[in-house]
DNA sequence: TTCTATGCAAAAGCTTTGCAAATCA
DNA sequence: TGATTTGCAAAGCTTTTGCATAGAA
């Protein structure tokens, strides 16, 4: 699945005029090799940790062709900075986020879905994508307090 | 309903050993005199063009409170900044965003509402609140493309 | 009178950007 | 070869914070 994101990947820098780096196959694989959200921070240490050279500026300059591109979501949990997760090959999905411990599951909802695109007919709007978070308390942290 | 917001606030610092100071009185009439969503930047111009005197600081303090009393919310478009909008008196609702000119929509749905009390029985959490922002073009800017 | 709030300016985070040197096609 | 990309450091934005002074209860 990584091989055909780097396709995907090729493909959308080509038909924008852009070259396919080093650095751009360096952090495309990183990030399709983590399968959970992460964050700029997150990133760079995995990378560096794996002793590959990339810089910041590269990697938050990548995450943007990427986002452009279709195969990975920025995702905001209202924290002042982005996460970002790849989302080819999987379900778009939405988030539950711990108030307490800051756990995020992550859950698939057709009904919300489809009810979303009704909305947008209703408004005359043609949809895009969303953004659903939904904020409360995991069953370990109810227990505590 | 700003006086009954006003008494409201008013309690919420009492219980918390707070202060009704002159400054948080401004904000709060201010805040409750728009009806729409604004950031920090347009709430101090429009203190200021009042010739009201508060300083930024307190603006970035009393709008926490006023999160955190319920009587304001947080929203966020993804702009790397905080949106505020008054929420005492109205019905929660959600966004409809154009990424072409920008316009925001507001709707309320009980289905989504509904459907996501049933995910947070399901997955065991306790649910506060939620954030949809539902991005896409609004009519007006389908003509044009 | 005592404890909290304000204002200011500095600092803190995250993200973007200008530019010279390096790299891809 | 020519255009794009990289890395670096500086700058840009939004938001937070320390501290002396002012103000609420």
């Amino acid at each position: 699945m990584k091989e055909e994101a780097k396709v995907k990947f090729h493909k959308y820098l080509k038909s924008k005029g852009l070259k396919l780096t080093r650095e751009r196959i360096t952090i495309l694989d990183q990030v399709f090799s983590v399968h959970d959200h992460f964050d700029v921070e997150d990133l760079l240490y995995m990378l560096r940790k794996d002793k590959k050279q990339v810089s910041r500026a590269s990697v938050y300059r990548t995450l943007s062709l990427l986002v452009e591109s279709g195969l990975v979501e920025k995702v905001d949990f209202g924290e002042g900075k982005a996460y970002y997760e790849h989302v080819f090959g999987h379900l778009h999905h939405d988030h539950l986020i711990c108030k307490s411990c800051g756990k995020v599951v992550q859950f698939e909802d057709q009904v919300i879905e489809k009810r979303q695109e009704e909305i947008c007919k209703d408004y005359g709007f043609r949809l895009d994508y969303h953004t659903l978070n939904i904020f409360g308390f995991c069953p370990e942290c109810q227990k505590e307090s």
